[in-house]
DNA sequence: ATTTTATGTCAGCTATGTTGACTTTCCAAG
DNA sequence: CTTGGAAAGTCAACATAGCTGACATAAAAT
């Protein structure tokens, strides 16, 4: 819709929309996804946590702060689950849970130096396979990667994609 | 490495190397699969199958006859995990496991019309998905998208991935 | 005062992965 | 021809992480 239907292809070729390529783009999807989370997933083994201990500590260490509800948005899971996982992380003391300051029924979180230490190691991880994919690639295809990646995402997620701004390093 | 250590760029900016930009490709990853994977799961539901059985069910699509061996590899899971999900498929008459012709320990794994039209209904779902993606990204983008998530596999998967062609529509 | 929201919790279920042990079939090398 | 090992299938037991449903508490909002 947004290049023209078929037919009126105003000089640009419509070829990468053939069955083919997006069953490609389908099993690169697939492929590559396993290779992204394989390298977290080796470290986790050494604890007791799991990947979904992953994704709450990373949103965790991305939005300092953040309250239950806007994680469980994030991480699209029942509270049930997300509970589970965030009163390890309390108890084993690598997550703070604050009451908040403004409405005193949310629950702001926070990484502790603990937890902060275990979001390094993963993530130190994952960004080199990342990074090492990127310089293999080059940054026009990066761009491209992550146009088509944001194309790709539920709208109102997209809207938090685009809003999360670093605060670490 | 690839193009050149810290300080020494070649003129070609690195800064889509920066741990940040590295954080926003790993979230968009993870909402994008998210994404990527929903259609296809809200199907499955009305049906008695799960995303293994849909998997499974896309290989044998795309490389008709391949061995059990074969899947296993490209699924990176247990023959044990896969001969559940297997079995169901058999028994419920969406796949066929002829004997080996040569080997005749080997299974030659087939979609039976049943089957094939299952995986036209879920494929057609997360095509669509890949397609609005894609358009809106534009051929450019979709290029870079396919370098860097090949980037990413692990190396044998990578041969995996580039010997499939399709045999279907 | 009542309703709604944010959070937490208990119980039970399902899907999908794991390891380990074992059997059957059958190719291929001695 | 026998034997070793590969391919496949099966059984049992378990873990992770998702789900629904029901219910409790505290605090904000109406």
């Amino acid at each position: 819709m947004t290049t023209g239907s078929p037919g009126t292809q105003g000089g640009e070729s419509l070829l990468f929309l053939t069955d083919e390529q997006l069953r490609k783009g389908i099993e690169a999807m697939f492929f590559a996804y396993r290779a992204f989370t394989a390298d977290p997933d080796r470290i986790l083994e050494n604890y007791e946590y799991g990947r979904a201990h992953h994704r709450a500590i990373h949103f965790i260490n991305r939005q300092p702060g953040l309250t239950v509800n806007t994680l469980l948005t994030m991480l699209g899971v029942t509270k049930q689950s997300l509970n589970r996982v965030l009163r390890t992380l309390v108890e084993d003391g690598l997550v703070e849970a604050r009451v908040g300051r403004k409405d005193k029924r949310e629950r702001n979180l926070f990484l502790t130096q603990k937890g902060a230490e275990l979001e390094r190691e993963l993530s130190d991880a994952q960004r080199a396979r990342m990074r090492s994919a990127y310089r293999a690639a080059g940054p026009a295809a990066v761009a491209g990667f992550r146009q088509v990646l944001e194309a790709m995402m539920d709208p109102e997620i997209r809207r938090h994609y685009q809003s999360i701004r670093d605060t670490s390093s």
